[in-house]
DNA sequence: ACCTCCTGTAACTATTATGATTACTGTGAT
DNA sequence: ATCACAGTAATCATAATAGTTACAGGAGGT
């Protein structure tokens, strides 16, 4: 498949919003920057408002983080808009006669959910915040070196 | 996309391989265990031969691991089957002259690498013995409940 | 009231990663 | 020589994804 960049465009438009909070936030605006529809903007925000990341009103530019950035992760981003996808995907259509077809999508979801948690432990310990501020410590080398 | 499984699918191979040595290894009797078809089976043998996990001789059904199982851990399987594949996809098509856009690559590649790296430092303390093993006590539930 | 700009969504299309299939060459054992 | 099988290239089918089109409706200015 397409790999899917959607968790990364959440995070985009959800820095976009912090940094450019005093431009017009249209979708439109913010397609522009992550290269993309206004319809897929439109989308992914409404994925984030139903997780409670960010309030919009309708028919107005006026999207709006629903809490500081430090008190966002990563993690949270992510289940907004992937829900609980697996990282590893098991493999449903086995043989169950077989002690290894029978057997196998119980004992990989298991090690499977651990490795899953230990990445998920590791995007809860990273906020939109330090993702802001690395983007502007970036910029700032990139400004630097012209 | 249709969602890979062939790194589920490469375990469940080896682990047949060990359960099953006293049989007929061909491609087809793994691929009935798989419910897959034998050139699949084949295709995946052949990256694990490249990746020196088993070995096989043309010709002659006797593919065999190439260690001790306790000495091949999830970790393995998964760079041999799916190499270095980022499990979280950067947008590689983002607006350069936004401070989100041109930066957010570089930025999210170093926390995905952080997250991808505790996931597989978790795959990497689980070795396919421990999987056999699993196996074989799942095995042994659901023959004590019948 | 009307117009304009915008959001929110549904429906559809295009793209592409994946597994499945077909077809073929070549090896090893009997 | 024949048979069973591995190995692999080429092609097809499926499905997940992003992109597009279309339209209903809200907010605010005139």
């Amino acid at each position: 498949m397409r790999v899917s960049t959607r968790f990364s465009d959440a995070i985009h438009l959800l820095a976009y919003l912090k940094i450019y909070a005093d431009t017009k936030l249209t979708s439109d605006a913010i397609a522009a920057s992550i290269e993309t529809s206004p319809v897929v903007v439109r989308r992914i925000m409404s994925q984030l408002r139903r997780a409670q990341l960010i309030t919009t009103i309708p028919g107005t530019a006026q999207p709006q983080l629903a809490k500081p950035l430090d008190q966002i992760s990563l993690l949270n981003v992510f289940y907004a808009v992937e829900g609980d996808k697996p990282l590893f995907a098991v493999d449903p259509k086995t043989n169950p006669q077989c002690i290894v077809g029978g057997n196998i999508q119980s004992v990989l979801s298991q090690y499977y959910q651990d490795a899953q948690t230990a990445a998920e432990a590791r995007l809860a310990k990273t906020s939109l915040q330090d993702i802001v501020d690395s983007l502007l410590v970036e910029q700032a080398k990139q400004d630097a070196h012209q």
